[in-house]
RNA sequence: GGGGAGGUAGUUUAGCUUGGCUAGAAUGCAGGCCUUGGGAGCCUGUGACCCGGGUUCAAAUCCCGGCCUCCCCA
């Protein structure tokens, strides 16, 4: 199914994948044609945006105690089993490993943390060493169905964050779970610039025994909902099915109490389709790899005077930890250079001319507002670290919620929400959150689904049984 | 998991119905001239029929299998 689309052009953000794609490839994000299904190659760029967030992910993570360790992509087969409903759910999307000259040998491939984590976190328990709270960020692998996309939906997930902890008391454990939410909102909110959508699952949604999650979400331009992580209170159920024990002073035996969270590259979803418009990506400053893009607009005469002024005040950024870079090529006319940095969302780009160097000011453009100032040499520091840490993010935060709410509208009944859907959106609808109800919304239509309960509160009466309830949630398709 | 549409230079594509010219273009890339405040222009060069098998005098084109991509639905 081609198209004639021109090189180097970009499809409407209407046509998501289509553009998403195109996207990732024009700002040099990843390159898809790795001929894996469901994998990918980082391309430096789109590697050093991933990677500052993963930076900002660790710092915060040791700063709250957690503390990063690496375990093996194989794992033994036993320790996949020891969790019957896990193994059952899981098995359809497993790799299994081995030696190519001993098909016997078999390993499987991780598909996420708790089968290789805590048959170890048994050990250490018995050496008292509770509570325990890691993470590793790892790539996990799952033979995912026939529908792929990069970076929403892969075989192999890059770059995927787990924090597992083990507690002696509920108490405590729950304390925890109330810690990841915070650090989960700050993820959200100071480096991504993001409001997300944050919903608690019912009980029937979680994993036998556990006692309950959060979840995060976010849309995208499509409308679809995309999950986007979530903090899980695991509760004993894991705990009890891999020996997670404690002994009292009394000699009595405890089981531990569990808290798991994760997320990955779809973070990256949310940032770069959200944070977008028809010129290309917008990068939050806190993970832009180039923060400052300074674009020296030179004739063959006066190129040496130009460069000079442009080096002048890039070593002056860059003493202020401002990643700045001059884009010194000669090959390429500065409108060129002006069109690729905004589809590559650097977020302040000063050019710097004849004019700039003769009288006191550098023009300077801001990539979200697509605004031009004309500021004085002496000011530009203060005036680029203001846009930086202060109006960039504050201007793309309410941006993100504007977004979103564009993106939710109310619904009293069934037709709204199917009205809703149909055009792109995603219905917020009152609900009483029985399990029955539940599965009837997946029933209006298939590919629709309910979220859980919103955080928000409404008076109002179930969408499906009509019942008094003060409970929200959200009905759209799903990612 | 079910159904559908596809795969031609790095990229986007024409050609395929009805098998047969040296497989055409744009863009990119390399070199040259000229330019440089919003994707410049001209000249020269470079570069492709997804993989495997089959039918045929002859396959990009028809048939079978594989891999990959996209769409709709689970």
């Amino acid at each position: 199914m081609k198209e004639e689309i021109k090189p180097e052009e970009l499809p409407s953000k209407s046509d998501f994948i289509k553009w998403w794609n195109s996207v990732l490839s024009i700002a040099e994000i990843i390159d898809r044609r790795y001929p894996v299904k469901g994998t990918f190659v980082w391309l430096p760029y789109g590697l050093k945006i991933m990677k500052n967030l993963v930076k900002e992910w660790e710092k915060l993570f040791e700063e709250n105690g957690i503390q990063e360790v690496y375990f093996p992509l194989f794992v033994p087969l036993e320790f996949a089993k020891k969790n019957e409903e896990w193994f059952e759910g899981f098995k359809e999307d497993l790799y299994l490993a081995h030696p190519y000259t001993n098909e016997n040998e078999k390993y499987v491939i991780r598909p996420t943390g708790e089968p290789a984590m805590y048959p170890i976190f048994a050990l250490w328990i018995k050496e008292g060493k509770l509570p325990i709270k890691i993470f590793q960020t790892v790539s996990s692998f799952r033979h995912e169905g026939k529908t792929t996309h990069s970076m929403i939906r892969d075989r192999e997930i890059t770059f995927w964050y787990e924090i597992h902890t083990a507690h002696r008391t509920k108490e405590e454990a729950e304390e925890e779970f109330n810690k990841h939410l915070k650090i989960n909102d700050e993820i959200w909110e100071k480096i991504l610039c993001i409001k997300p959508i944050k919903a608690e699952k019912p009980k029937y949604l979680v994993f036998p025994g556990a006692e309950g999650a959060i979840e995060y979400y976010t849309i995208l331009p499509d409308g679809r909902l995309l999950e986007n992580g979530s903090v899980n209170n695991l509760g004993q159920a894991y705990a009890k099915k891999f020996d997670l024990y404690w002994i009292d002073e009394k000699g009595e035996k405890h089981y531990c109490w569990q808290i798991c969270t994760g997320n990955g590259a779809r973070y990256l979803v949310a940032a770069f389709s959200i944070h977008s418009d028809e010129r290309g990506l917008i990068i939050p400053p806190k993970i832009a790899p180039i923060q400052v893009i300074i674009i020296p607009i030179f004739k063959k005469e006066n190129r040496e005077k130009i460069l000079n002024e442009a080096k002048k005040i890039k070593d002056v950024l860059i003493n202020h930890q401002i990643k700045a870079e001059i884009d010194e090529r000669e090959e390429i006319t500065p409108g060129e250079k002006f069109f690729i940095w905004e589809i590559k969302g650097v977020p302040i780009r000063i050019e710097i001319g004849e004019e700039e160097v003769n009288k006191n000011f550098y023009t300077i453009f801001r990539r979200d507002k697509k605004e031009r100032y004309k500021i004085e040499k002496e000011k530009v520091v203060g005036f680029v670290k203001n846009l930086l840490e202060i109006e960039i993010p504050k201007y793309l935060f309410e941006n993100s919620i504007k977004f979103m709410q564009e993106k939710i509208q109310f619904a009293n009944n069934i037709d709204e929400t199917m009205e809703i859907i149909k055009n792109g959106k995603v219905a917020k609808v009152n609900w009483c959150g029985s399990k029955k109800c539940y599965e009837d919304i997946s029933l209006i239509e298939k590919g629709i689904e309910a979220i859980g309960f919103l955080l928000e509160q409404k008076e109002g009466k179930c969408i499906i049984c009509g019942s008094k309830t003060n409970r929200l949630t959200l009905i759209g398709r799903v990612y």
